[in-house]
DNA sequence: CCCTGATAGTGACTTTGGTCACTGCCCCTT
DNA sequence: AAGGGGCAGTGACCAAAGTCACTATCAGGG
């Protein structure tokens, strides 16, 4: 048990070169809480008590509007750490987090990570590359948002899939959306309609096949090349 | 001279709470660099050389598009530092800056900055602190972007100017534009033409009285609530 | 086996955003 | 005084985004 939260924290970036000895006295300070599909672990403004470390399953981290939008700023999956700004600088959470699949997360209170980090200072370097790596895909959302159509980021979402974790097969790649159009629809900052009705015209055209969640690219460099054109 | 470099030094927060003498250390090592309006400190991509300083003007953060549309990520004013991140994690600039102003700025090379930092771990801190700040900021554009529509982005920034730089009048608060529409399209995620459009039909419903780059704000609860209505 | 709730597809429509082309204005330079 | 460059306003379009309402499908539970 102590074991296996050892080898959660080992996993994590944040954590990675640390002695067996560090890592032990970190998952004394550690408690497991379990999410289930959906739910919630924290509002947005809602008050920082610690950090959140993902030991199995997917978080994602969200912004949600007055009439009820969701976007997403980040699907954090094993060792992904979230939530570390807040316990810096003792603000409140700019997001909101909740389970995307039935999850299971390590936590620790915002003054034990603070005295970890006191006595362990390349802890804190860590944390600026963590979060600077978490700026540079806030850069990117708001360079998609701002210069691209939902269909481009269709585009890109499903070339992603493609690059990650597609299958090649005789009639091209095949992927699988592991999520509701709902939620890609918070993702690409739209609605779920017209992720619908994106995906059936980029079937139309050629491009595509879908059947229900899977997805086989049929033509990836004339996706590719719908990606950029007439931007 | 160097009296004034050191000025500079101990108002940017980064650097707030250091000694005299670190201060002097630190103000060795800087050196200065003017750039005209409208001139070009580093582009998106370009590797990162060092640490910046705005010593006096404005410095604009901003993405660029490959079809010449501009996205401002950040203005930086006296006191601002930018470009921290790539000092640290080593990765190109995220975004292009330019000078919105003739405006002077002080540089830190790379290394020297680095060397600082591991003699000073409170900078370190700090500089988590700095980012922490940029990151909300960055979260604030992307929820404006996703959630909000040009006229309500427009309003919002209105109303900001009329809080930070708004003197009461007779009429109603003045505020002066500081920047051309072209700029404010850049930092609302549009083009000119909706700005310019959007300003006339805000004066026509009677909310502000628009002449060239000064405004009246006629009605502030009413924008206020235009602000927020039917999002 | 039926009911229910979640998910997905789609037509019709409205609003918003963006493009293009052109005009006018002001200021600076020559 | 004339010309030119940058900036602003606007009409006419067109395309993208979003809304609403409805239907279909499917999985699981009672």
């Amino acid at each position: 048990m102590s074991n296996d939260t050892g080898a959660v924290l080992k996993k994590t970036p944040l954590f990675a070169n640390l002695t067996e000895g560090e890592l032990r006295a970190l998952a004394a300070r550690t408690s497991r809480k379990r999410f289930r599909q959906g739910e919630h672990l924290f509002a947005e403004g809602d008050s920082c008590t610690g950090l959140f470390l993902v030991a199995s399953g997917r978080i994602r981290i969200f912004k949600l509007s007055a009439s009820g939008r969701e976007q997403v700023l980040a699907v954090e999956g094993p060792g992904s750490s979230f939530a570390e700004l807040p316990v810096f600088d003792g603000g409140n959470y700019p997001a909101a987090a909740s389970a995307l699949e039935d999850t299971e997360v390590l936590f620790i209170s915002r003054k034990d990570f603070q005295n970890f980090c006191r006595e362990h200072p390349d802890v804190g370097l860590k944390v600026i590359a963590v979060v600077g790596s978490r700026l540079r895909r806030l850069v990117g959302i708001i360079e998609e948002l701002s210069f691209t159509t939902v269909r481009q980021r269709l585009i890109a979402l499903i070339l992603r899939l493609a690059q990650a974790d597609g299958t090649p097969s005789n009639e091209g790649i095949r992927v699988e959306l592991t999520k509701s159009h709902q939620d890609l629809a918070a993702e690409l900052g739209t609605v779920r309609e017209l992720v619908s009705r994106n995906l059936s015209r980029l079937q139309a055209e050629g491009f595509l096949d879908v059947e229900g969640r899977k997805i086989v690219v049929k033509d990836l460099p004339g996706l590719k090349r719908e990606q950029t054109s007439t931007e």
